[in-house]
DNA sequence: AGCACGCCGACT
DNA sequence: GTCGGCGTGCTC
């Protein structure tokens, strides 16, 4: 008889459907049997409608609201995939971005687990009978014929889905074959695409003493065989684990001699579960450096809030090369003394064999390391490590946020300034406030890095909200580099009409004469901006996508930078059939090749999006570029990001304006931002670096700042700016974005999402609390074929999320258009 | 999302 | 009777 009273009678459960209208807990019964083991965060099988589906166990509760509840019918793993902190992670993530809770969910979960349930439909007559049926259905029901026709193809048995996909036929005539006795529906389930790696290890199958006796009969006879015997038996108390390939290597032999000894007898093989190790070859420990008086000083801040276990978020501010790195490592060191773990974030690009080195040099096979260029089944491996406690260190791009670390001590955000900690899919969180929330849970600290913080982050620890930390000095007491900017109008008035000023030709010359390195930025790929016909005026744009087509080399095509349509640019216009076809505006490919006519002997590197598509590709580049084989390393922002280059002493940008051209009330920052980071690279080493920005608008205090490397002067002109125009930190910004394929009804869901808005608006008396913009076309009013408006909303954060609180309720779930929320959005493109 | 169910017109 | 198309409504 079972009293105990804590066991619960039903799981709450959200189901591993992708839609809105089923986006709630459900609540089904546990079976008796399941009842001691089921525990919240688990995941489970249960019936839903006339499926099975996976679904996951929020809650366990003693009464439910539904008359009827089915049962849980099976947990799939041992040990809930959840723990308690990450489902009320998701649950949180779920009510602040507005999104799908199976959203939220599949966040904290491993990479490829996904299973589904497929039905199959098999053949329960005889084969000889099948063809007689055929024609008797044959004109009477085609598609009954059709499908008996495939199932004899296949052999008697395929699933639903291809045989519709195949046929043609609907779920109707399988459900009448079935009714007419022919078939029977089966049920099976996937595979789950990552599953733990086993590997076969051979081990001795008979005692030491038989091994020693062996031995001694055989060695002469077989010595290559009791070489092998001789390793196992010599390493058999250390609990190592040998395949074949490493006994044969050990004992110098082949694997066929272990596969003798396993014939015999004496040696068996058993499976066992391994880790994939991305990084294997990377260990060799590395003592701390020692701090510089702005390192310690930092340190010991963090060292006493570590000791005293009490939340608190920094922000620490440190010029390029002024040694964050060390002290996100030795802050690391901290917490471990203190049993702590530590997750450290890095942007995706950054996070290079380099970076990875640096961490695990340091800390050893204590790192994990979490982003998307491993593969699922390192991923998942290393998500293993992490939940299992093997790993106590972090290392990864923005969704490592989400590790199953328990104890956490400290979050380290790199880069905090850096757009890829912001998602822009549902659902849409900024890694910083995930941090945040997880740092609260544990009591832990949060340092966010830059040397040019976010302007809402910068304003929030000048209002105390987060605790600011300085490096103002470069290690060692390095000169910042000498800035100059060149006006590109001036240079078109005394008659230069090409991509470089005289200066930087003239910088670029010196440098190559005195064998120094140096980098050019420009942040546009390909060669042409655009494709202009000077007979009829039109600019070639992209069929899927309201934006023109960049040209590129060496294949001569176009290619739209939003879809990845790709065409050979047509020798006459499409529209008007004149040979005028002009290519305008630069991009790298065309730096490249005035670069390479200019100075015939450089040695050039090119670094973008195109040439860093191959795996590995982008860590080669910096490599080889950092061991000197090139003079001149040419790129996008990607080049801002890479380590340090000691030989770097010039670094030049061909254009500065690209980001204040857009119509984004961020191009500000963004400018500064990359001019700062990419000026940062010149002069790391013991020579002096010069820094030239060329630029169309150089009176702008984006520009002007960043030649000084002057933070403090950028933030209080990007600030009265912010406050003027009523932007963030002055103002909440949340944006709804409607997108489908047919765009009357894209237009006709923003005016009603509007119009909800407006309404609940109303009903809560908030209209003087924020302002309505739109709805309106966004400025990238078409991509990958579909349309986009959307509507802004500004003002007051609660009730901006008031209103959205009840708007989420009743937006429309069916139809081809999807309606997204954005709160905080990165850009309003 | 998936799927069932119901209704309709068309074809044979 | 069968087929396909389409709108509606539901999932513990």
């Amino acid at each position: 008889m079972n009293f105990d009273i804590s066991k619960k009678r039903y799981g709450e459960v959200v189901v591993d459907v992708q839609n809105r209208a089923v986006d709630r807990l459900f609540h089904y019964s546990i079976p008796p049997d399941l009842q001691s083991s089921l525990k919240p965060g688990h995941r489970v099988i249960v019936p839903f409608g006339s499926m099975t589906v996976v679904g996951y166990v929020i809650r366990l509760v003693d009464w439910t609201p539904v008359d009827e509840v089915k049962p849980i019918l099976r947990i799939l793993d041992e040990e809930p995939l959840l723990t308690k902190e990450l489902l009320d992670l998701a649950l949180w993530l779920a009510k602040t971005t507005y999104s799908r809770l199976i959203d939220a969910v599949r966040c904290v979960l491993p990479p490829g687990i996904h299973i589904k349930e497929e039905r199959y439909l098999s053949l329960s007559i005889p084969v000889e009978e099948t063809r007689r049926l055929m024609e008797e259905l044959g004109s009477r029901a085609p598609k009954q014929g059709a499908i008996l026709h495939y199932l004899m193809e296949v052999g008697g048995e395929a699933t639903c889905d291809s045989i519709m996909e195949v046929t043609g036929a609907g779920m109707g005539s399988i459900t009448a074959l079935v009714d007419k006795g022919y078939g029977r529906i089966l049920h099976r389930w996937t595979d789950p695409s990552v599953k733990p790696k086993q590997i076969q290890v051979f081990e001795l199958h008979v005692s030491i003493d038989e091994a020693m006796a062996w031995l001694g009969e055989n060695h002469r006879r077989a010595p290559k065989q009791a070489a092998i015997v001789d390793v196992l038996v010599s390493e058999s108390r250390k609990g190592e684990v040998f395949t074949a390939a490493m006994l044969a290597d050990l004992a110098e032999t082949s694997p066929s001699t272990v596969y003798a000894l396993e014939a015999k007898g004496l040696l068996r093989r058993r499976l066992v579960e391994v880790y994939r190790d991305p990084y294997r070859a990377i260990t060799s420990m590395k003592r701390p450096l020692t701090p510089n008086l702005d390192q310690a000083k930092a340190l010991k801040e963090l060292e006493v809030a570590l000791e005293k276990g009490r939340h608190q978020v920094y922000l620490l501010r440190g010029v390029t090369g002024s040694g964050k790195t060390e002290v996100y490592l030795q802050a690391i060191g901290n917490a471990l003394q203190l049993g702590k773990r530590a997750i450290v974030l890095v942007p995706e690009i950054s996070l290079t064999p380099q970076t990875v080195k640096r961490f695990k040099d340091r800390f050893g096979e204590g790192v994990a390391i979490l982003h998307s260029r491993l593969s699922m089944g390192e991923r998942f491996d290393e998500w293993r490590r992490i939940r299992s406690g093997e790993a106590d260190i972090v290392v990864g791009a923005r969704s490592a946020i989400f590790a199953p670390l328990m104890n956490l001590g400290l979050i380290v955000i790199d880069e905090e300034h850096d757009q890829s900690y912001k998602q822009d899919e549902m659902p849409c969180y900024h890694t910083r406030d995930v941090a945040i929330w997880r740092a609260k849970e544990h009591k832990a600290l949060v340092i966010l890095g830059s040397a040019t913080p976010d302007i809402e982050s910068a304003y929030r620890a000048s209002v105390g909200k987060y605790q600011l930390l300085q490096l103002p000095h470069r290690v060692e007491n390095r000169p910042l580099p000498q800035v100059r900017i060149v006006d590109m109008r001036e240079e078109l008035k005394g008659g230069n009409r090409t991509i470089l000023s005289r200066d930087l030709r003239a910088a670029i010359q010196k440098r190559l004469e005195q064998g120094e390195q140096m980098m050019i930025l420009l942040n546009r790929r390909g060669y042409a901006t655009c494709v202009l016909c000077r007979g009829c005026g039109l600019v070639m744009e992209c069929t899927n996508c309201r934006v023109s087509l960049t040209y590129h080399e060496p294949d001569a095509s176009v290619v739209c930078h939003y879809c990845g349509l790709t065409m050979p640019l047509p020798k006459l216009c499409p529209q008007c059939r004149s040979r005028y076809l002009h290519r305008f505006g630069v991009g790298t490919q065309r730096v490249e090749e005035v670069l390479k006519q200019e100075f015939s002997g450089a040695r050039l590197l090119r670094m973008d999006f195109d040439t860093t598509r191959r795996k590995g590709a982008h860590a080669s580049i910096l490599s080889r570029f950092r061991r000197g084989e090139a003079d001149i390393l040419l790129g996008t922002q990607m080049i801002a990001k890479g380590h340090d280059f000691p030989g770097v002493t010039l670094v030049g940008v061909i254009t500065a304006d690209t980001a204040l051209n857009i119509p984004d009330f961020r191009g500000g920052e963004r400018t500064f931002q990359l001019l700062t980071q990419v000026g940062g690279r010149a002069g790391r080493g013991d020579k002096e670096g010069e820094v030239i920005i060329q630029t169309y608008t150089p009176e702008h205090y984006s520009i002007q700042a960043a030649a000084r490397q002057d933070y403090v002067a950028f933030y209080h002109e990007e600030l009265a700016f912010r406050r003027d125009l009523g932007y963030p930190p002055f103002s909440f910004l949340a944006r709804l974005l409607i997108t489908g394929p047919v765009e009357k009804d894209v237009i006709d869901t923003a005016h009603q999402v509007t119009q909800e808005v407006e309404l609940v608006t109303h009903t809560q008396g908030l209209q003087t609390e924020f302002t309505t913009l739109g709805p309106s076309p966004a400025p990238l009013s078409l991509v990958r074929s579909r349309y986009r408006w959307h509507v802004l909303l500004k003002g007051s954060e609660s009730a901006i999320r008031e209103v959205l609180d009840g708007l989420v309720e009743v937006l429309p779930t069916g139809s081809d258009c999807s309606v997204s929320v954005d709160v905080a959005p990165s850009s309003l493109l």
